[in-house]
Order: structure tokens, then sequence, then C-alpha cells
DNA sequence: TTCCCCACTTTCCGTTATGGAAAGTCTTGT
DNA sequence: ACAAGACTTTCCATAACGGAAAGTGGGGAA
């Protein structure tokens, strides 16, 4: 008794609070634009500059950029491995925090 | 669509991953030792011991001192508060990681 | 009583993480 | 060429972390 829980990894860059939660919002969705991002989490420009780029260099996520009405935009993305790294990090905490 | 889960309420002192794993173990037992919880956790004693006063600081844990063939230890428990802030903490990560 | 030990606590130290403001880069419309 | 928007980087000041090492306190042992 006790299985490992298949994959379950806890992963501590994606468990940072702004981190954990872009890779929260990008698991369900295709893709989101940094403005999106920004919204959701409420920081500064530069703070989630920098978590991207932390994500993107893991590998975690893919940035695309892309023109709309003249202005330039980014489509953030998870990327294969982010993915299974945020999820096998999800099934982490689910397994810590199965008891009680 | 989308009811605020009750309680739900993230916690940075209950989120960073050895106070999580504190609490997560602390949450289905009466209480632990240090020695216990310094096993669980693989962290040497200060640091054992520093997240621990963080909690108690916070009023999250309570700590028993008490003699055992000789020796003295803690019992380390969830205060009221502890797990009541713990609970939620757990219920935002389950509302943050429900997507995907 | 003095000394030793055990079970933590604190202090010291070096490293890393964070966040935000401000300045910089790039791309594109005017 | 110049302005503006959308990020990026740099600069700075804090705030964690972790662990080794030194410090405390209480209980036996001698």
């Amino acid at each position: 008794m006790n299985k490992p829980s298949s994959n379950a990894q806890f992963d501590e860059l994606i468990h940072a609070p702004i981190r954990l939660r872009i890779c929260a919002s990008l698991a369900p969705v295709q893709w989101a634009e940094f403005a999106h991002l920004r919204g959701i989490l409420d920081v500064a420009d530069s703070v989630l500059s920098k978590h991207l780029k932390q994500l993107a260099d893991a590998g975690y996520i893919g940035i695309e950029r892309f023109t709309k009405l003249g202005r330039s935009h980014m489509r953030v993305s998870l990327t294969k491995s982010g993915r299974r790294a945020y999820v096998s990090h999800v099934a982490a905490l689910r397994e810590i925090t199965a008891g009680g």
C-alpha cells in the first residue's frame, strides 16, 4: 500500500505561486497572451516577463509572437514537457495533501 | 458556475515546500515528534526548527515538550487555526489546479 | 555537584529568489 | 525619422533558504 502514484513529481520551479498559476492558466487552454496572464496574475510586466523566462528556459512553455492591429503580442503555451511537469507536480501536491 | 469554493485561501507561509509537507504530515494525526518530522522531511535540525518556529509564530502549530526515557522530546500539532489555514490552502490549490 | 548528552535553537554565512521601477529593445504605424 | 506599444533587462532592495557550528536547557551519571 502506498503506490508512488505513477508519475507524481514535485517541481520547485512550478511550485512558486505565480508560476503555478501561470501553468494552471495555460493547462486548460491552447495558449494565452501576455496581457491576459498579467491581468490574471496582477503583477508588474517585469515580474511576469521574468517568470515566463524561467519557465521558457526550462522548456516548459513556448512563446510565439504575432501581430494584431499593428501591435506585437505573444502567445504562451505549455510545451509537452511543460505539461508533463505540471501534471506531475499537481499529482505530487495531491499526494502530499491526500491525508487529512 | 465558478463558485469561490467556500473558504479557499492561498497561504504563502504554508505553501513553501517544507512547511506544506509539515502541515500535511500533521493534518491526519494528533501530533508528531520532531525526530519523526525530520525523518520525513530529510532536512537538518536547524532547518526544521526554523520552519516550525515560523508556523508556531503564526499560531498554526502548537508545541508540547515531554520526557521519554530520560530524554526530552516535543510533540508538534496543528492548532485549530493552523488546520483551518491548511485546509483552506489545500482548497485554494485544488481550485487553482482544477482545470487541465 | 559537576559533567556529559541529547534534543533542539540560534547565529553566522553565503546563495538564491522576488518584486517593482526605470531604462532599454524591437517592431510597426504615421 | 519619430512615436508608441509590448515586452525585456537592469538596478536595487528585501526576504527566503539551507546548512554548519555554536549555544541552551533539562536530565542522568559519576
